[in-house]
RNA sequence: GGUCCGUUAGCUCAGCUGGAUAGAGCAACUGCCUUCUAAGCAGUAGGUCCCAGGUUCGAAUCCUGGACGGAUCACCA
């Protein structure tokens, strides 16, 4: 691939050489897009050059224009404002570069590098049904595993269930006390909703017993820790721990219920794992090894039994690893699972954890303490910290009902998709199944685009009110362009029209699209580089946008040229590609028709 | 209180490895469908880039201090 950027550096160092004797070190060497109120694509900054031109900027630039343009092939024009080069690259350098793009089969995809990494993401208690919060959550994590992907490395997917704990147990109790028996099957409720409800019933009751005694004079804080249901749950745990039969089958049962749930959830998110870790087989091996590191006296005990890790020196605290009746925390199964991981995958470089902000503290301690047991891989380490999303009316919460369901957020953007395609009239000629699946993808793509757009690291807002755009800077504007242009090579084919990259010189804004789309590579490094979806998403809008620019001024159809007819229909094909490349990176699909 | 993160148009967000007059979308207003799909295009209007210093030829961007919002510092997960 043709490498402008290189290229000018190379030729200002020589028209620096010629014009002035002197040596250009590339930091002073600025290039930067050109604004577009001026002519050109690349523009050189000239500020930093005084002291090897001895030229004032403005001067500066005047004679390295002049320079390049009558020197070099590449450059065909400049212009100079401000002391800012703006150089014309000439038409035939973008020919050049539309010509091997077009020759290019998955143009921005690097081939394996051989580079191996895991990505972790989704990782739900099974308590509960997902909501907004994963949805966000699994996205980013499946949509940086296509990146990483497409940059090189093969990646592993994978997710930690949290399967036992103090959570599924309450599920569990409020089930074999209300419950009568109920399944998935008598009530017709999907299993993680099933679930969910008895986990919901459990709090009110606790609640309601909390109140009680306290009614009866019991200190508010007395009475949280010996809600009868409450102290019935922890038995039930201790009763798991045992591996009493009665329990761990009621548990089995249960947690088969929800991951029926959860499958049919993940399907329709279009997300999915190439490996399972659940935290009822992590926990023993992360145990064993806090007692090695116990043994080697990286640990330490306390007198009443509990181990602890020390991290004063990190500039932390100490840092409980295993209870004082001798059972583990999440820290300790969190290490068990990275251990079994590197084991399961020897040949992994790095792990990324893609898990809320929240728990920026306990992956610090988690790569600090594996450090510490002596695994060198814990350096590289990462965790892909993202954001809560907010409600108007704050942050979400489960127990008071405020949380937004996945299933029914999927469901009513299908719904969505479905009346503004409706209304538009633009289903004419599809047939049942195929309006089905339009209304999907556009849903989907629709709120996959709307929380992906936004850089992770912010946290941000949803308003349930107000539904998803469909219009401006999102899913279905993207998708929309590619199924014209799809239309419109479709129609090239039939009338035998074979693209080619072979005219002499290029419209404006086939210009302005070429010097776009020849920047796709560069856009997954960087996302890769940043684990951000968000780089490609606001570059895949860009790029749309600029080819809506092309579609709208010029008429490809009515080109009498043929070999211009011919270049447009290769171009559009090639901006074709790179969105749906782009939105494959997004984990969104694109029409053909719409 | 310590640590980390955020703050850009009425709203939602780009831009942050320092560069030109700070950009999009939504909402408002004005044009453009006899043409390859108007979920579109062109335009108008909208800014104390949280504040104050500093570095620099040049700061939304870097540094220091502060304000506001959030997260976190559990024998919770």
């Amino acid at each position: 691939m043709f490498q402008i950027e290189a290229h000018i550096i190379k030729e200002v160092k020589s028209a620096f050489k010629s014009l002035f004797d002197a040596e250009l070190s590339d930091d002073l060497i600025n290039i930067q897009p050109t604004r577009k109120e001026f002519e050109g694509s690349h523009t050189l900054v000239c500020f930093p050059l005084g002291k090897q031109s001895k030229l004032n900027p403005q001067a500066t630039a005047e004679a390295v224009g002049k320079y390049l343009k009558e020197e070099t092939a590449f450059v065909a024009d400049f212009n100079v404002v401000k002391g800012f080069l703006n150089l014309v690259i000439a038409d035939k350098v973008w020919l050049e570069i539309a010509e091997q793009i077009h020759k290019t089969n998955q143009f921005g995809v690097t081939p394996p590098t051989g580079r191996e990494v895991m990505v972790e993401y989704s990782s739900p208690n099974t308590n509960k049904p997902l909501h907004l919060g994963h949805l966000r959550n699994n996205f980013l994590g499946y949509s940086v595993s296509k990146i990483l992907e497409a940059a090189g490395n093969k990646v592993h997917k994978v997710q930690i269930i949290n399967d036992r704990g103090i959570h599924i147990c309450k599920s569990m109790l409020a089930w074999q006390k209300f419950g009568e028996g109920e399944t998935p099957e008598s009530s017709g409720l999907k299993g993680d909703k099933l679930v969910g409800k008895y986990y919901v019933i459990f709090d009110k009751k606790y609640k309601e017993q909390i109140n009680e005694l306290v009614k009866q004079g019991t200190p508010k804080e007395t009475a949280e820790k010996e809600a009868p249901i409450l102290v019935e749950a922890q038995q039930m745990l201790l009763k798991w721990e045992n591996k009493d039969p009665e329990v761990y089958n009621l548990w089995e049962t249960m947690n088969g219920w929800v991951y029926d749930g959860f499958a049919e959830t993940y399907k329709t998110m279009g997300v999915d794992f190439d490996k399972l870790y659940y935290e009822s087989n992590t926990f023993s091996l992360g145990k064993d090894e806090v007692l090695r590191g116990l043994e080697e006296g990286i640990l330490f005990k306390k007198e009443d039994g509990s181990v602890w890790i020390d991290l004063k020196e990190e500039g932390l605290d100490e840092k409980l690893l295993l209870r004082k009746d001798g059972t583990s925390v999440y820290m300790t199964q969190d290490i068990g699972t990275a251990i079994l991981r590197y084991q399961d995958f020897p040949k992994i470089e790095q792990q990324i954890y893609t898990v809320g902000n929240e728990q920026e503290y306990h992956f610090k301690v988690l790569f600090m303490i594996l450090d510490k047991l002596g695994y060198s891989w814990a350096k590289s380490c990462y965790h892909l910290s993202y954001g809560m999303v907010d409600l108007p009316t704050g942050k979400m919460k489960s127990r008071e009902g405020t949380v937004v369901d996945a299933d029914d957020l999927m469901e009513e953007m299908f719904a969505t998709s479905k009346r503004r395609t409706d209304e538009l009239g633009k289903i004419d000629g599809f047939d049942k199944e195929e309006a089905e699946e339009l209304y999907r993808q556009l849903g989907l793509g629709a709120l996959k685009y709307y929380l992906l757009k936004v850089d992770p690291v912010k946290r941000m807002m949803f308003n349930p009110e107000e539904s998803i755009d469909f219009q401006g800077n999102t899913g279905p504007f993207i998708q929309y362009v590619h199924a014209r242009i799809r239309a419109i090579v479709r129609k090239a084919e039939q009338l035998g029209v074979t693209p080619e990259v072979n005219v002499e010189q290029l419209a404006a804004t086939e210009r302005d699209v070429l010097v776009l789309i020849s920047t796709f590579p560069d856009k997954v490094k960087e996302a890769a580089e940043t684990y951000s979806p968000a780089v490609i998403a606001n570059y895949i809008y860009d790029v749309a946008k600029a080819y809506n620019r092309f579609y709208a001024e010029v008429s490809i159809f009515n080109e009498d040229d043929e070999s211009a007819l011919a270049f447009r229909i290769a171009f559009s094909a090639m901006v074709a590609n790179v969105i749906k490349t782009g939105m494959e990176l997004l984990g969104i699909e694109v029409p053909e028709k719409m």
